[in-house]
DNA sequence: TGCACCAATCTTGTATACAAGACTGTTGAG
DNA sequence: CTCAACAGTCTTGTATACAAGATTGGTGCA
């Protein structure tokens, strides 16, 4: 939660949730141990904690990678995702006592209204990642730590899915979720909640082009666009 | 999968789920560096990806241990495992086409039949092992990598609390359990089979004495007890 | 005796050195 | 001109060296 401890391993997966590291990127260990001004060691420690928790991969004396999904890959993360976000809400109505910890629902509230300011301005790195910040405060809302964790990675990895997969996905749409969620949970419907939940993530997953082969060539391409500085 | 590329880890988990190795145990760098015939470099690297999956932890300066799960924490990863797996279950009916993996069902039944021969034969390490091991390939039979590795990872977990609360869970019964499941399963009433999962998880963790504070001196007194060796 | 202080030892934390493989660019033959 | 072979460079893989903190056991004072 701090930030000097692993700030290493933070700072590369906030940069993929804003969308400033895309999937396929190299991070050469010499690099980064500059920019962060430690030796290899820490950084190839940090790779490593990152490699076990499915961001980057290595690849033998070539480096270490952002993923890139594939589009099985991409499936089973979005129905994990689902599997667990669904059983959680489900989960709730077996809580008598615990329910949602405190003000949860008015945190998520104020959350949905910063996505809706989001998408006004439209600011492409903070809109993603907002949306997907939802569902890490859904499942802290829920109060299980291992769930949380859990879906923050997995999170990373529909993002990066969906920075290859190019979905046109609506975020307006996305966020209408959100907001319809928070309204169910308040009213105490969990098991509605879940449902909606169910045809949110769903929905999303649709949205993608799984069929189109990600393009190896994508940031070439970008680069040499016309109008590209020399 | 492999045994050679990181046999570190995989020796260290199956340990654990074997009851070999107890919560609170040290592991010291040296000790192991020697024993796997390596450079504390690769323990190292070994321990940290255990920590990040929340096997070990360290103590700065002191060492690496095994994990010893609070009672909150121990609620919490059983209530993790709850949300998954039951969550898993549901999810069969919404996937007309994949249920479950080929001749899963039939694996799961010889699964429960080798729980029963281990209930017998009675010898104490295979049989917790088992019994942790029904869950992962329920698991592995639904398809998803991600979840598999998820629930690996909370099955040590909840194994080592096990150890700590020293349950006198009813193997037998946990058994039954398990038997009942694929019953269920077999005959495509996915619904019936979470329920009953449900209540399995929420058995076990019932089992368990959460109350009573783990006993830092278990070990010793172990090792002083009539008979011990000089 | 009881306790505070201190030195010796051990263990991890971090950096660095070197080995091994992968990639790149050049060169030379056909 | 095309392509195969090769040397050079770059990057990771692994081990080792040293620094920093923790623990332990001993010593001396009250």
């Amino acid at each position: 939660m701090t930030q000097p401890p692993d700030s290493i391993e933070d700072s590369v997966i906030s940069a993929i949730l804003g969308g400033r590291l895309r999937p396929g990127t190299r991070l050469g260990e010499a690099k980064l141990a500059e920019v962060y001004g430690v030796s290899r060691t820490r950084v190839r420690e940090a790779m490593m904690r990152l490699e076990t928790r499915g961001i980057v991969h290595v690849s033998a004396r070539r480096g270490w990678f952002v993923v890139e999904p594939s589009a099985t890959e991409a499936r089973a993360a979005f129905q994990a995702r689902r599997v667990i976000e669904t059983g959680m809400l489900r989960d709730l109505h077996t809580l008598p006592e615990h329910t949602l910890r405190g003000d949860a629902v008015a945190h998520l509230r104020a959350h949905v209204e910063e996505e809706r300011e989001a998408l006004h301005t439209g600011h492409v790195g903070s809109r993603t990642c907002l949306l997907g910040d939802f569902h890490i405060h859904l499942a802290h809302a829920f109060g299980n730590p291992f769930l949380t964790d859990i879906l923050r990675d997995l999170t990373a990895r529909t993002t990066l899915v969906s920075m290859l997969y190019q979905s046109d996905q609506d975020a307006a749409a996305s966020s209408d979720d959100h907001a319809g969620i928070v309204t169910l949970l308040a009213d105490g419907d969990y098991a509605g909640a879940a449902r909606l939940m169910d045809e949110h993530i769903r929905r999303v997953e649709d949205g993608l082009d799984l069929a189109a082969a990600p393009d190896p060539l994508a940031g070439l391409r970008e680069i040499l666009s016309p109008g590209a500085p020399a």
